[in-house]
DNA sequence: CACATTGTGGACTGAATGGTCCACAATGCA
DNA sequence: TGCATTGTGGACCATTCAGTCCACAATGTG
């Protein structure tokens, strides 16, 4: 269909990922709502009509940024879970990355971003459940290592997963940090890790 | 300084109640910055001129709402408390209160909105926190009731909590119903509730 | 060098935003 | 009844919004 020969044209003047980072760190603090274009254009340092270019529309755009920081998140996770060979010390090690985090308000990305639209958008919405899902189905696959019967650990992984965003909304909110640290020692216990 | 006497003047058309109960209820399902205007004068009916007599501003209007909807809050939990004798029965019926609650997106309207704006708006964070703290120290004291030692009894209720406000995401993005129910099962065994 | 192709700066647009203002309505009191 | 006072409808405002458009820039190819 389309002629194949004869491409050149202008190169880009920036790189599309670093640009798309650089728009992802505006959404994560901002929220989407309260980011406009001219943040977006000036975080990432890209003309409107290059912006629209590469990204399609603001929404698409959040749509990217929320694709690459959830495989970011979990490919992290998956990395320690692989690291360790002892199922116990991966989720020890988990659970310390889950809830330690960096003190600021920013929270976690896919928590804000689920908050803020998961209802205006099923879109979104479907992206944060599949994350939410491959998520738990990591952790339970781990906790099921070392004994734990498959009901039982899938009800941990929930809940694992559960403290976790809601950990985020504390920081989120900026809550002291040793409330975080009580939390992360109960979440410890209830899987059995001493 | 101001003269006393001879007030008189139209009366109010609206109860201003139940005008912040229609507000709270849009900001809760869309949010703070997609709520408009427009959607706050066609919910409470009021027009433009006695919605800003009344409430002063948008941002006013949301502050509003937050006390009123965590004071409710607040107050359902402490009668729940108050109606049982058994401290440990009054925990179960939180716990199913908290975890509970409708299958429907809205969430927890605290969590959406410390999420949404607390890092730009440090009065909303302040009261997302002191609500919080507050919840913290109604459950501590019950878990206390029954034998749990303080330091102890602390971090359960912040982890409690943290389930709430977890499930509260959940919740928001529609996660399936009997995930929410078996996180709500391990709350219970995490505080030796059988 | 000429041309096709792709990228870019920034002016521009219509719609929507939060908020103001004022003429008029409805009350109590003298 | 007339006046002071308070409430209300809705026109109006400046600003900001996401998105479009086009003249021009920068490349590869012939």
């Amino acid at each position: 269909m389309t002629k194949t020969m004869s491409r050149a044209g202008r190169p880009r003047s920036f790189d599309q990922q670093v640009a798309l980072g650089d728009a992802l760190d505006v959404f994560w603090r901002k929220g989407y709502e309260a980011t406009s274009l001219d943040d977006l254009t000036e975080a990432t340092q890209l003309s409107r009509s290059s912006f629209y270019a590469a990204f399609g529309s603001k929404r698409e755009l959040l749509l990217h940024a929320y694709r690459r920081y959830a495989d970011a998140f979990y490919a992290d996770m998956k990395t320690l879970a692989d690291e360790h060979e002892d199922a116990k010390a991966a989720l020890r090690a988990m659970i310390k990355a889950l809830v330690d985090a960096r003190p600021d308000d920013r929270g976690c990305f896919c928590v804000n971003a689920i908050v803020e639209l998961a209802p205006s958008d099923p879109e979104l919405a479907e992206l944060g459940r599949a994350h939410i899902q491959r998520m738990c189905a990591l952790l339970e696959e781990l906790i099921t290592q070392y004994g734990t019967r498959r009901p039982l650990a899938r009800a941990q992984a929930a809940t694992l997963m559960t403290l976790t965003m809601g950990s985020a909304v504390f920081r989120r909110a900026l809550v002291a940090e040793d409330t975080l640290k009580s939390v992360q020692k109960q979440a410890l216990g209830l899987l059995g890790l001493t």
